[in-house]
DNA sequence: AAAAGGCATTCTGCATGCAAAAATTGGACC
DNA sequence: GGTCCAATTTTTGCATGCAGAATGCCTTTT
């Protein structure tokens, strides 16, 4: 499940992406310890990479490490994907307000480019398409944060949000839920380009309010189904 | 202006803390380029804790890393102070109501205690006593996150949000400040325990806006100085 | 059987070496 | 004077070595 084609990448990001994903995947269990001689054993590389990702994963909140050399996977409240989506809706709010003040026209004509990308693909032909999506879908949001024109923002939702694994795990969204995705990222530009700060912070609240729904209603569906 | 007292600290939280501290009281410069090399030999350690620290700095948006193997330091924008604050009153007043909800006898019990040593150093007698009433705000704003029980949250405030340095640089504040402050402290606690999200988000609203006014007001008279 | 203590093993933090990539310099040419 | 290109130097990314700290095992004791 590593796409495909990924782009040149170096073996910290390598080593980053990996060690994220087997702990989102459940591949890395909760509480599981992990040390630096083990993961660069599995993943063919040195220590020197894999410290850097597991200080970056630590930081982000996926590993924890207790006083002395024990460092371990860290526990996920039951609740994550909608704590996340809560906190996101913070932000995102937040950031098209901002956006709505302060986007330039690039922005909006990236944001439009994005738009239109997506549009294409929808509905989406086989699982390429669907990545796809996804990837459009993480671009479009970070664009808008960008748009906000403030570094500290940006900061916060490369560090801290980044839930595309959490919801890519979980996903199946339905045709309809596609298309009303849609809607909203239209009707999300249109505010931003009318500089109309409520407007827009109050279409992308329920933009997520309803992801959030959808991503619960999956997890509880998975949670069913394996009893 | 090293702390005198520090912890034991290693090489690499060394590193961090003093090219943090650095770039806030611009020594290093905005735009500076920064090299693993230079920095180890000016803070006398090898390149191997510079890089964590420097990894750790970009990550929180104060270093910056252009294609190649361009590092500079970060360029900050003029209401810097004022966007962290809103950013913090968004995620901080969020925290509360949440603490309102979820804190344990131990997290009161905790914010009481800061509260009290916050309180026996009012008026602060020397510099001292400042700092520890600086550190101790901290401390009583990062339990307030903590208390939220939401590891996501947690990390933001840790990652993107430490405005100490910023806010230790400029401030002065003066007796009745501190004395406001403590009131909405005093205020908070009551509102958490009384499980009162609404009433603990509202204090602590004016709480950051009162404080964001304090800074700006001093770096517009800091820059009113310098002319 | 449980607890305590000492010993061997493992792990981390830091230093350093090396090759490849990037930046800089200097010179040729327009 | 400005621009392009190649040689040189610098810098990073990664690998590895080493000492000291932490962990876990195994024995001893109660």
């Amino acid at each position: 499940m590593q796409g495909p084609s990924l782009p040149k990448m170096n073996a910290t990001e390598q080593a980053y992406h990996i060690i994220r994903n087997d702990i989102l995947t459940g591949k890395l269990e909760e509480g599981e310890r992990l040390t630096e001689t083990r993961l660069s054993d599995d993943l063919g590389l040195s220590r020197t990479p894999i410290r850097e990702a597991i200080g970056r994963l630590t930081l982000e909140g996926f590993i924890e490490r207790d006083k002395g050399y024990t460092t371990r996977v860290a526990y996920f409240p039951e609740d994550e994907a909608e704590q996340i989506y809560e906190i996101r809706r913070l932000v995102e709010c937040y950031s098209v307000q901002r956006a709505a003040r302060l986007a330039t026209p690039e922005d909006i004509a990236k944001l439009r480019a994005i738009h239109t990308a997506m549009k294409e693909d929808t509905p989406p032909k086989d699982q390429a398409a669907y990545q796809r999506l996804a990837a459009a879908n993480e671009e479009f949001h970070h664009t808008i944060v960008t748009a906000a024109r403030s570094p500290r923002l940006t900061a916060l939702m490369a560090t801290a949000l980044d839930v595309s694994m959490v919801v890519r795990t979980y996903s199946m969204f339905s045709q309809k839920d596609l298309q009303r995705s849609l809607n909203h990222h239209e009707e999300i530009i249109q505010a931003i380009e009318a500089g109309a700060a409520e407007w827009a912070s109050s279409i992308m609240s329920a933009h997520l309010l309803a992801g959030a729904a959808r991503v619960v209603e999956n997890i509880a569906k998975t949670a069913q189904e394996k009893e």
